[in-house]
DNA sequence: CTGAAAGCGCTTACAG
DNA sequence: CTGAAAGCGCTTACAG
């Protein structure tokens, strides 16, 4: 039959409808799965399914979606996908969400606003059903116009407490006192801290878990080991404000990273400049990877729980969509805070 | 202006046309840049532009692919996203397809065959132009559909040679072989190689690089000496291997791992049996990270170009892509083998 | 139980 | 230079 040949790839509801001469509405009832509560006898059933099997016949969801008005299919932007962090929380999401029902779209900002918004703005013209994000400071004009035209998104990671919106973020703050609160208790009286992107409110967030520590053991904070990075060019940067630090020979004796980043570059200015790198005893991050945690097996760090995070981020989205459809007239915004477990050394 | 407010996120062309009192038809042509070449007066394209921003216009994209055939969406599947080398391609693809006009759906298929066909399944079905994928051996249903119905696919990183489709991956032979002779020339003669998944071809050239370079070089390879490990279960497949091997008496004493994942569990090892670690020098890996090449500086490793693979997958993509819009009546498949950086110690 | 018809929001021949 | 009309492939009231 090589008229099925030819038809190769592209069969459609009529062509089936056609086939078995009745009207493509029935097709589509007992494709969708409402043959039987649109009460289609089984036997037309039965054919239709066979059919629809022997021409391998695949729905077109884009012609669905244009209908339905919605894809079945999430968007998530991340600063960057090399960031193991942000590599894991991708993982997490993608996998959950296939698991939910929805495949994902992604994109990296590169943490550059005008990209940010680009990106958003081609997932909402794609007609994703909801776009889970880690934000920039400076790119709001498209996070302004999703909360203007009412749609769902979820901010993980970084995030505008002034905002209402949902969002999935770690105790920033207590993590990081704890960490701090930690180095002090080994008897470490001048600790540096660096974060990257001091500008975002879950960096500050870090910070002043930092500052509690220090001020409730009755420490001064030293303005000058409080150090904030460029991320884009945290390589150069941090091994500056480290040389400068050593330099000017302001007393130093413990570290808390908002980064596991800067680890591997801390340990490597020490060992450059002949300091004692202690196992890292000194030393406490976020985030620390199994390579980290084996070069300084006495640092200190915090574990975020990415796949928790991931989970929850679905969750959330998914659940926000469904209270959409449910027809709910005020939505209730969700803000999750997960605890980090701790590595203390 | 109340209207406005009504009918906020969901302006048509429609809607542009009739403030404006054209045909919709003017409009899109207008919209999509083709006001000039259908001889649309100036002041009438002005008009709709200005109208278009000031309605806040945003085209369907569900609607004009629906139309056009094309969504200038592309799939990548990958088997983890949390093994950095496939993260590294996702990122480098994620931001050269933005570059090159299309956005990126993915999906994990954790080395399931099964997962994988889904992922396929779906991004057809969600009509994505063309996918990328690094496939697995047993889930042959879906790409052969995708070869059946002439669907534009590319292979990345694990492929079928016998298959007739464009694929871009490393000089796995070569690259092996080169590491392999480099352990040898130190004086090395029983060199042990691990690999995961070894029913991959990707996986089994190595393998082949390994043996011609202890052919080479006279030696005998110790069956005993190949180990073949099960990626799903590595961690502890390995330490048991390296047991057997340790147990066994067995003489070795060099490794070359065709995974980066196997390193860290080898010094792991060496280090809780009192063995020397020699700083690495006995040791020959893919992918190296920075963290392990601090661990062991002077293990020898090959680097996996995964910027010019995303580039190029993107590109060879894309150009197939064309091809077929120009109405290409043969598609000549493209095999790409990208040399690794190597980095001998 | 079943079908004809309208519609989702675009694009694109076709006809003036 | 411009518009009416058909069509992309589905879904879904509406009417029997």
């Amino acid at each position: 039959m090589p008229a099925l040949l030819i038809m190769k790839g592209k069969i459609t509801l009529q062509d089936i409808a056609d086939k078995l001469g009745v009207s493509k509405t029935v097709v589509s009832w007992v494709l969708s799965g409402q043959g039987d509560s649109k009460h289609i006898s089984k036997e037309t059933q039965t054919r239709i399914l066979e059919k629809a099997r022997e021409l391998n016949f695949t729905p077109n969801y884009l012609a669905r979606s244009l209908n339905t008005g919605n894809t079945h299919t999430l968007g998530l932007i991340f600063p960057s996908i090399s960031d193991p962090f942000y590599a894991s929380i991708a993982r997490h999401v993608s996998i959950y969400a296939n698991k939910r029902g929805y495949t994902l779209m992604v994109g990296s900002s590169r943490s550059d606003g005008n990209m940010e918004d680009a990106l958003i703005r081609m997932m909402r013209n794609k007609k994703v059903d909801g776009i889970m994000l880690a934000t920039m400071k400076r790119s709001r004009v498209e996070i302004d116009r999703m909360i203007e035209d009412n749609f769902p998104f979820v901010l993980y990671d970084r995030y505008y407490p002034e905002l209402d919106s949902n969002y999935v973020i770690i105790q920033n703050e207590e993590t990081s006192y704890q960490l701090t609160k930690h180095l002090i208790s080994k008897g470490l009286k001048n600790i540096a801290f660096f974060m990257a992107n001091a500008h975002l409110t879950t960096i500050h967030q870090r910070y002043l878990g930092y500052k509690r520590a220090l001020n409730e053991a009755g420490l001064e904070p030293n303005p000058e080991l409080v150090v904030s990075i460029n991320i884009s060019t945290y390589m150069d940067d941090f091994a500056a404000a480290m040389k400068y630090i050593h330099d000017s020979k302001i007393p130093v004796d413990g570290y808390v990273f908002s980064s596991a980043l800067f680890v591997l570059e801390a340990v490597e200015f020490f060992k450059s400049h002949g300091m004692d790198i202690q196992n890292g005893r000194h030393i406490a991050c976020f985030h620390a990877s199994r390579e980290l945690k084996y070069i300084v097996p006495e640092m200190s760090s915090a574990k975020i729980p990415t796949d928790k995070m991931g989970i929850h981020l679905v969750d959330i989205m998914v659940d926000d969509l469904s209270l959409r459809k449910s027809g709910a007239d005020v939505i209730h915004y969700v803000h999750e805070e997960l605890p980090c477990e701790l590595e203390l050394n």
